[in-house]
RNA sequence: CGGGGUGUGGCGCAGUCCGGUUAGCGCACCGCGUUUGGGACGCGGGGGCCGCAGGUUCGAAUCCUGCCACCCCGACCA
């Protein structure tokens, strides 16, 4: 075994690792919390963003660009945002360097600095509502509802590769509205597609949920969330919906007239998720044998590997195959490199989270059958030519459904309710997952749990079933459970 | 920013404590041959300013000083 990779139950961080860097995902680069992400992992990306993209279109969004920099006065604008970005901002001071009048190498140039510093966005409202000022004017220049594809930087302390990087990948949506109500229906919708691609794309299930004031994204009125379970009993907070009320528009002084000719300040949403889904994929889905991938969001669907290496007749029966595979837009690739062995292009494509494996051997054609198999259970079957695009067609169908409900029976066995602390502690410490708690509602007993237990509120579910409950801690009345666990 | 750890061919490591021939091993790589239904084997080969800079010494991967980088664990955050 050249490639072995680490288990989960040994070393659950050097599991992850281990298969990010195996499968050839992402690698540490040069630069402290930046990663270099390779072809494989960014093609699973680009699925990802291309699905996105897509549903965003279909409700009316549009791409633009803004710039990467923007000026330091703007993040101040705004008193809850700069205090939640300011620590973790890399700033530009100087636009020019210069050979080392000393010695060696280069120095930046004391004559370039800059006369206003530039910060290298760690998100892009302020950059974007100082251009919606100017776009906006009248009730019928709204809503504008737009969304970048872009990188961010939020100089972080701690890195791990997908989950929280120095610079990362995301898309922000930015939308601007005539009402509050329009807004917060946005901010809803943007959280429902979110949801809705977790789930049927990623086969990942996820709590829809909003988030407590001291969770809440900085500037923000309201925060909606999609919150889903990894293997190791910890959450991911995998996207979230901003309302944003008029904050933005009061901080840059975005007004429009109304049909009643009055000026009002304009409403505003902000959505986003980024390359952390990677991880939430890979910690979703992976086994000790390496990536699992949904096939919706697979590169390659299905690998066609000859037993035990290409010849005509096999080479004849795998370009039929791959020609009737492609004529359902299902991704095939043929592996009929002839200098590695069959042992190891099986490992390979496991490894690489292949969703399906076709095998052709001499054995098999006399049988006038393939070997299929799927990678998420394993299991093997002999399919008879005539019907290999069929059976594969479905076979995908039933490991996107297969994983789908395996992380969601594992969501809930690693689902608890409790109503004392003693148990929380004990379920935190033994299993963690979701907790299902009381709570009275304020920052304190939040704060306490935490202190206590590391668990924070991940969310408060959106229809939530009504319940007469009492806080763990101040004993305080309580109408629902909110949810707790350990995050990333 | 605190604590811990690691820097030695592309990757993973040994060697460092106790300085001493041409710095070694596994994987990967190149060549030839034999193999081939679950990570092949044999033989031959190429590749290393031992993180960087000083110092000690006849002699430094090894000892001393300083610096740098990265990883892991915490506090903070997506």
């Amino acid at each position: 075994m050249a490639k072995s990779i680490a288990s989960r139950a040994e070393n659950y961080s050097q599991w992850y690792v281990d298969i990010i860097k195996k499968a050839r995902l992402a690698e540490h680069s040069a630069v402290r919390g930046s990663m270099v992400i390779r072809p494989y992992g960014f093609a699973i990306w680009e699925n990802m963003r291309d699905q996105l993209d897509r549903m965003f279109k279909e409700t009316g969004h549009m791409n633009a660009y803004f710039p990467l920099f923007i000026p330091k006065s703007f993040l101040s604008r705004e008193a809850d945002h700069v205090e939640g970005f300011a620590k973790e901002c890399a700033v530009v001071t100087h636009y020019r360097l210069m050979n080392n009048p000393d010695g060696d190498g280069i120095i930046v140039d004391p004559e370039a600095k800059l006369e206003e510093e530039l910060i290298v966005r760690p998100t892009s409202e302020t950059i974007i509502w100082n251009s919606y000022r100017d776009w906006i004017t009248s009730y019928r220049d709204l809503p504008i509802l737009i969304n970048q594809w872009a990188n961010v930087v939020r100089w972080e302390m701690r890195t791990r590769l997908f989950l929280r990087t120095a610079e990362f990948l995301w898309q922000e949506g930015h939308t601007a509205h005539a009402t509050k109500q329009e807004a917060i229906g946005e901010a809803e919708k943007m959280h429902e597609v979110y949801a809705t691609f977790a789930e049927e794309y990623m086969a990942m299930p996820v709590l829809r949920g909003t988030k407590t004031d001291s969770e809440k994204f900085a500037g923000a009125l309201e925060t909606y969330t999609i919150e889903a379970l990894m293997q190791d009993g910890k959450a991911l907070q995998a996207g979230t919906s901003h309302f944003l009320g008029q904050n933005f528009a009061k901080a840059f002084d975005v007004k429009f007239a109304n049909e009643e000719n009055e000026q009002e300040y304009v409403w505003a949403t902000s959505w986003g998720v980024s390359t952390r889904l990677m991880g939430a994929l890979i910690m979703t889905h992976s086994d000790d044998d390496g990536l699992i991938i949904p096939p919706k969001i697979a590169p390659i669907q299905v690998v066609i590997v000859p037993i035990p290496k290409p010849n005509d007749q096999v080479d004849e029966v795998a370009h039929q195959i791959m020609d009737d595979l492609k004529s359902k837009n299902i991704t095939v690739e043929y592996d009929n490199d002839p200098k590695s062995r069959v042992g190891f292009k099986f490992a390979e494509h496991e490894l690489r989270g292949v969703p399906v494996r076709i095998g052709i051997g001499k054995r098999d054609l006399e049988k006038n059958q393939v070997e299929i198999a799927r990678r998420d259970t394993k299991e093997k079957s002999f399919v008879s030519l005539n019907g290999v695009s069929d059976y594969i067609e479905n076979l995908l169908s039933d490991i996107q459904d297969n994983l789908f409900s395996r992380a969601l029976e594992f969501r809930k066995e690693h689902t608890t309710e409790v109503d004392t602390m003693e148990e929380f502690e004990s379920v935190i410490e033994s299993k963690g997952g979701f907790i299902y708690a009381h709570w009275d509602g304020s920052p304190e007993t939040e704060e306490e749990i935490k202190k206590r237990t590391k668990a924070t509120i991940r969310c408060i579910p959106l229809n939530a079933v009504e319940e007469e409950g009492t806080d763990m801690i101040s004993g305080k009345p309580s109408k629902r459970r909110v949810v707790f666990a350990k995050a990333y």
